[in-house]
RNA sequence: GCCGUUGUAGCUCAGUGGUAGAGCACUUCCUUGGUAAGGAAGAGGUCGUGAGUUCAAUUCUCAUCAACGGCUCCA
């Protein structure tokens, strides 16, 4: 007999041998239909292993998330079973569950795959999975791996095989298909009752772009329909939201082709947002004691020798013009023309932390296909600044620094967000990251340590430092569960070397300053792309394009509409009037999808009254009220940026 | 950059080897209407671009550009 622990701590005796599946029905029926597998010792193991000595177990259902990713790992399982049935010949590589389902890459030997055939390869799916064949796990000796795949002429598996040790690997065959595989699986395919194949992409072998390309086709399944409903409707509700849907229908960017990729041309209500966000920007930056510059968009070749861009960097800027034989660059920084204005002048402690600012224009040569709306572009500006510091007004600068993010996301209500320590790889030095491991290794300290003493979450990753030293991004979530790097605040050591500055200590001696490059609020590009999707396009009052729209329930108010837009505007509220012959309801829906913050509707007892019907965008009605008070009303809200 | 998909009116989309259609938006007229679509008429497209096949191409083929989904990349 053994003794099996459950979460709760009661402990059973059960025959050695026993299966999870077998203590989940020695609980109860209607436990065990929903096992998926089991943890065994925190180990995730397939349901219907047999226990061989005491352990502590965990039944894992679909609401466990070890059971999700079982359940798509084995999904993934049954795809390769109905690809291989429809191709035969196919040579599989990995199919791991992901984050919202599972892929397979495949090697389909030249044929492509059509969004049509998987339909067939669903059907096929669904096919094979009310044959509910039970997923069935082997262990199998080394070599007899190697010739069942070397049989089969399939190199991918022979491959992994290269990287596992005897007496590691495990078959799992279910149907007619059998891979190798570490496990674990649920018990049978039969569990799969609703399935989605999303996408099919391509994919580098081994992730390596030299390598390769794989067919990869992507799907997620759920243990019934209505999960398959709700996760197709919820994609929906995602396309609406997204930044480039909305940015398109509220008028706020463009793009065109003769203009070119990535170059996102602003419109007049995108202008709108990005003016008051430098507002912000500029407010508070002037309070934490940043003065403003404005730079050139190019600067000559040597610039960039010197800061180390055209070393590092130089595939992702824009090739050089010639002009009068030398050669201009568009800047993809802003930092190297900042870095000569603060060598404009001697500097002395004195004059220390020294802080610039600037919204920059930067260009970027993006490989097109990373292209992505307004989130990668090839123009973009930011939110940049840099702090000239020593070393001993680091720590409080960074953390400065860090308090200006969190005051800007809650202004933005960002609640979701990861910090990330982003280290060097000394592998890598000389490479992808100048060639000072001392440095690196002291100011990586540094930054640690200030993100310690200021309290803040962090995460350590190594391999994403900036080529010039260490950084904190900042990774937010959008509202649609797109992930990306939002902010950054770096610190480098490197460029004040290069560019030979210098201040005078109170010693009369010449000392290198540090810098901190930041940029809270990223670019403009990235940072309104994520709003859109973070507001679902419905702006709060002090960021939307237009604030209020006055909607005349006749021709007959179009002169007091006209008097008490006068008034919006003169109190710098940005307001317009909808005098188009038609109806009142019309109006409003046409103002609603818009997305416009207030409605004032007025008729016959508005002007009477010298009133107006006040409507809030998404909440209706809230009654008339007097012009003056709602006017001066709205400019609070504007004022603190609700 | 690589793999795949797509490209028809401002937007969303239908359609065809014999030079194109709907709804919404737009313009005009009727209607003067009280909180999410009043009615009618009209205008609008060399079917992404270039070449090839064909008597004839928006439709078939190739190339190219762009968008989209991924991969790789991302100071």
């Amino acid at each position: 007999m053994i003794k099996i622990t459950f979460p709760d701590g009661a402990v059973r005796e059960y025959q050695e041998g026993v299966t999870g599946m077998e203590v989940a029905k020695s609980i109860s029926e209607g436990l065990a239909r929903k096992v998926l597998a089991v943890k065994i010792n925190g180990e995730v193991w397939d349901a219907t292993r047999p226990l061989t000595s005491d352990a502590t177990i965990n039944l894992l259902s679909w609401d466990d998330a070890d059971g999700k990713s079982t359940f798509w790992h084995s999904s993934a399982h049954l795809l390769a079973e109905a690809v291989e049935s429809i191709y035969p010949g196919v040579k599989f590589w990995v199919g791991p569950p992901i984050e919202k389902g599972f892929y397979y890459d495949m090697d389909l030997g030249g044929t492509s795959v059509s969004e049509d055939q998987l339909r067939d390869i669903e059907k096929k799916m669904i096919e094979l999975s009310r044959q509910g064949n039970a997923y069935i796990r082997k262990e199998v000796p080394k070599a007899e791996a190697i010739q069942y795949f070397s049989e089969k002429g399939d190199e991918y598996k022979l491959d992994l095989l290269k990287g596992l040790n005897d007496g590691q690997i495990t078959f799992y065959t279910q149907g007619n298909f059998t891979d190798l595989c570490r496990g674990p699986h649920i018990p049978n395919t039969g569990l799969i009752k609703a399935i989605k194949l999303t996408s099919v992409a391509g994919a580098y072998w081994k992730g390596d772009e030299k390598n390769k390309m794989l067919t990869r086709v992507y799907g997620v399944t759920f243990p019934n329909q209505k999960e398959l409903d709700e996760y197709l409707q919820m994609l929906e509700e995602a396309k609406k939201r997204d930044h480039r849907k909305l940015g398109k229908e509220l008028g706020i960017f463009t793009t065109n082709d003769d203009v070119g990729q990535g170059l996102i041309m602003w419109m007049p209500n995108g202008t709108v947002i990005i003016e008051e966000l430098e507002k912000l920007a500029k407010e508070t930056e002037s309070a934490a004691g940043y003065k403003r510059v404005v730079t050139p968009h190019i600067a000559k070749e040597n610039l960039y020798l010197t800061s180390g861009h055209l070393p590092y960097y130089a595939d992702s800027m824009f090739p050089p013009m010639e002009m009068d034989g030398e050669k201009y660059y568009l800047k993809a920084m802003n930092c190297p023309h900042h870095h000569k204005i603060f060598d404009a002048e001697p500097k002395s402690y004195r004059d220390m932390p020294y802080r610039i600012a600037e919204y920059g224009t930067c260009y970027r040569y993006e490989q097109s296909g990373e292209l992505f709306g307004l989130m990668r572009v090839r123009c973009l500006h930011m939110n940049d600044a840099h702090i000239y510091c020593t070393k001993e007004q680091f720590a409080e600068e960074f953390k400065a620094v860090n308090d200006m993010y969190i005051k800007y996301f809650k202004i933005f209500g960002i609640g979701k967000y990861v910090m990330r320590l982003s280290l060097h790889d000394p592998e890598k030095l000389g490479q992808k990251y100048v060639n000072e491991p001392a440095l690196w290794l002291e100011t990586e300290a540094m930054v640690r340590q200030v993100m310690i003493e200021a309290g803040v979450p962090f995460v350590e990753v190594k391999g994403e430092g900036a080529f010039y030293g260490p950084k904190i991004d900042v990774q937010i979530w959008s509202a649609i569960g797109r992930e990306f790097t939002l902010a950054t605040n770096q610190v480098d050591f490197a460029q004040p070397l290069r560019f030979n500055l210098s201040f005078t200590n109170k010693d009369n001696q010449a000392e290198t300053p540090l810098i901190i490059h930041r940029a809270p609020l990223g670019t403009h590009e990235r940072f309104i792309g994520f709003l859109l999707e973070h507001y679902a396009g419905k702006f709060p009052t002090w960021l939307a394009p237009l604030q209020v729209k006055i909607l005349p329930i006749s021709d007959k108010f179009a002169d007091y509409g006209k008097e008490v837009l006068a008034m919006l505007l003169k109190a710098g509220i940005r307001a317009e009037m909808d005098d188009r012959n038609e109806k009142i309801g019309k109006k409003i829906r046409d103002t609603e999808l818009m997305k416009v913050p207030y409605m004032f509707v007025i008729g016959e007892k508005e002007m009477n009254e010298r009133m107006v019907a006040v409507r809030k965008q998404g909440a209706g009605d809230q009654g008339t009220k007097d012009i003056s008070e709602i006017i001066s009303n709205l400019k609070l809200e504007i004022e603190e940026r609700h």
